[in-house]
RNA sequence: GGCGGCAUGGCCAAGUGGUAAGGCAAAGGACUGCAAAUCCUUCAUUCAUCGGUUCAAAUCCGAUUGCCGCCUCCA
């Protein structure tokens, strides 16, 4: 079955077909670096990563390119606030980017360009739209004749006259039109700047985007991603700058990822309701919080609670006990013949990859892909005991084939439930050492058919959410 | 004011014409000395409301209500 994708620009779901069969340029709005990511930050990298990932899978040579913005009023700002040079800023929250995204098990992209690093190429694009008529210098700066381009806006679909009546656009006498943008800013004293056919400046903010993605993916390119809050302004513009300029069109496919919100309001800096990436992962696994992005259709809007984030810890806790009893059935090697239940399971095994990759293929359908995963795993612990090793073998290939393109249920699955108990572990109010003397007292209570003493000792150790688990090899115990 | 999106069981969430996936929670049962995990069973005759199209609609059309987003920096 073929991929078909979500494209803002026609507003319907479309058959991909490459520009170039087999390939792909995929071009995706990193951040401006000014400021600690937020979990609105991880949902659009998470998402765009699993896209990748995916299109990868599909056999597809992906250059995949994710900007840095790291030259911008706001970086600017706050290097003023802090009294150091603005690049001090940009590197340090670069650095912080690519820690966050690294803990996030995000596949590095194929280009990561910097603004900073492609001012000439910036330089020369806005020279090209002056020379064509589509941008005009004013003083010191540089802005773009919205009305001069004719499919300005058709991205967001609006048309300008609507945009003015209720807008709150400051009048700026230095533009034709209100509605004109900066493709250059000249720079105010203190600020830093590069010398330029108009004097001292900066690039506007959209104009790196069209240079670099021109440089690294040609004029015309398959896929551009981002948030759903860049649609206006950011891409129209960048549709503006990159269309008036080539004369061609400038992206095949705008695919657009919904906000993360709280309590159904969009998170956002500007409303000050955000969690930054590194607090919701002092508190869940990277890998929880990733499988709880794609625990709904990346276009859909997400709500970011504490009840939520604990149940997609639930739900991959479920797979992963499921995959640690495929591993230990595994090591002990003892075999088993076919069954009725492993027969199911093999049916179930057999057809995964195709159930898997037909939710994919349909705009990239993730929640139906990890409900099919599911759905394999409850077959999974209804046959454990008696299916044969080489269907277990097999069941194990296919959910990693699976878990390499979400980037969840990627880890050892011993490795993921002890790293979960360590977790909290290092949150309990009681020492281990204490636990374990209790398991000891216990166990001679059971050996000498004392079960009140032994609920007593489970009760008082549940009241501290520690739960006791039984087996034939003797008690452990787990973190409720 | 303009434009756009969404409304599915207690909660989360798939499903864009063919008769409601999946997860969490809950209840009963099996297993267990008791538990945990796991398995089995139950859990929306119904998809915000009202009309319409159709043999057939959660899915298409119209209206209403509610929520949200964009129009200003924003993933």
């Amino acid at each position: 079955m073929a991929l078909r994708v979500y494209n803002t620009l026609t507003g319907s779901k479309e058959e991909f077909v490459p520009i170039n069969p087999g390939k792909v340029g995929m071009y995706v709005c990193g951040v401006t670096v000014y400021d600690h990511c937020h979990i609105g930050h991880a949902r659009a990298n998470v998402v765009f990563d699993m896209i990748y990932r995916y299109l990868q899978a599909k056999g597809l040579d992906v250059t995949y390119v994710r900007n840095y913005t790291d030259i911008d009023d706001k970086i600017i700002n706050r290097a003023n606030r802090d009294g150091v040079p603005y690049n001090e800023i940009s590197e340090r929250f670069i650095h912080e980017f690519d820690k966050d995204m690294a803990r996030l098990m995000l596949q590095l992209p194929t280009f990561q360009p910097k603004a900073t690093e492609h001012i000439p190429e910036i330089i020369a694009l806005v020279e090209r739209l002056i020379e064509k008529g589509y941008a005009y210098a004013s003083g010191s700066d540089v802005f773009f004749r919205v009305d001069r381009f004719e499919g300005y806006l058709k991205l967001s679909k609006r048309n300008l006259e609507d945009m003015q009546a209720g807008a709150r656009i400051e009048v700026d006498e230095k533009k034709e039109h209100p509605m004109d943008f900066a493709l250059w800013k000249g720079a105010k004293p203190g600020e830093p700047y590069w010398e330029s056919p108009w004097g001292q400046g900066r690039p506007g903010w959209h104009i790196e985007c069209s240079a670099m993605s021109s440089k690294f993916l040609g004029d015309t390119f398959d896929i551009h991603g981002g948030g759903k809050d860049l649609i206006f302004p950011h891409h129209e513009n960048e549709i503006a700058q990159s269309e008036a300029a080539s004369g061609k069109p400038f992206v095949k496919y705008w695919l657009h990822n919904g906000f993360v919100n709280i309590n159904s309001e969009k998170m956002s800096k500007s409303l000050g309701n955000f969690f930054t990436i590194k607090e919701v992962l002092e508190r869940y696994d990277a890998e929880v919080l990733r499988f709880f992005l794609l625990s709904a259709h990346y276009r859909s809007p997400i709500d970011f609670s504490d009840q939520n984030l604990k149940e997609s810890e639930l739900g991959l806790e479920r797979i992963y006990n499921a995959l640690a009893g495929i591993d230990e059935r595994l090591a002990a090697g003892t075999d088993h013949a076919p069954t009725e239940e492993s027969a199911e399971l093999d049916e179930k095994c057999r057809s995964i990859a195709t159930r898997f990759s037909e939710a994919m293929d349909d705009d990239f359908n993730t929640a139906m892909a990890l409900g099919h995963v599911f759905d394999l795993v409850r077959s999974i612990n209804r046959a454990l005991p008696v299916s044969p090793l080489e269907l277990l073998s097999r069941v194990k290939q296919e959910i990693a084939s699976i878990a390499a393109t979400l980037g969840v249920c990627d880890s050892v699955p011993a490795e993921y439930l002890q790293r979960m108990k360590d977790r909290k572990t290092s949150e309990m109010e009681i020492p281990v050492e204490e636990i374990e003397a209790l398991i000891a007292e216990r166990a001679e209570a059971r050996k000498a058919k004392n079960f009140k003493r032994s609920d007593e000792i489970r009760d008082l150790l549940l009241e501290k959410n520690i739960v006791l688990l039984d087996s034939a090899q003797g008690t452990t115990w787990k973190v409720k």
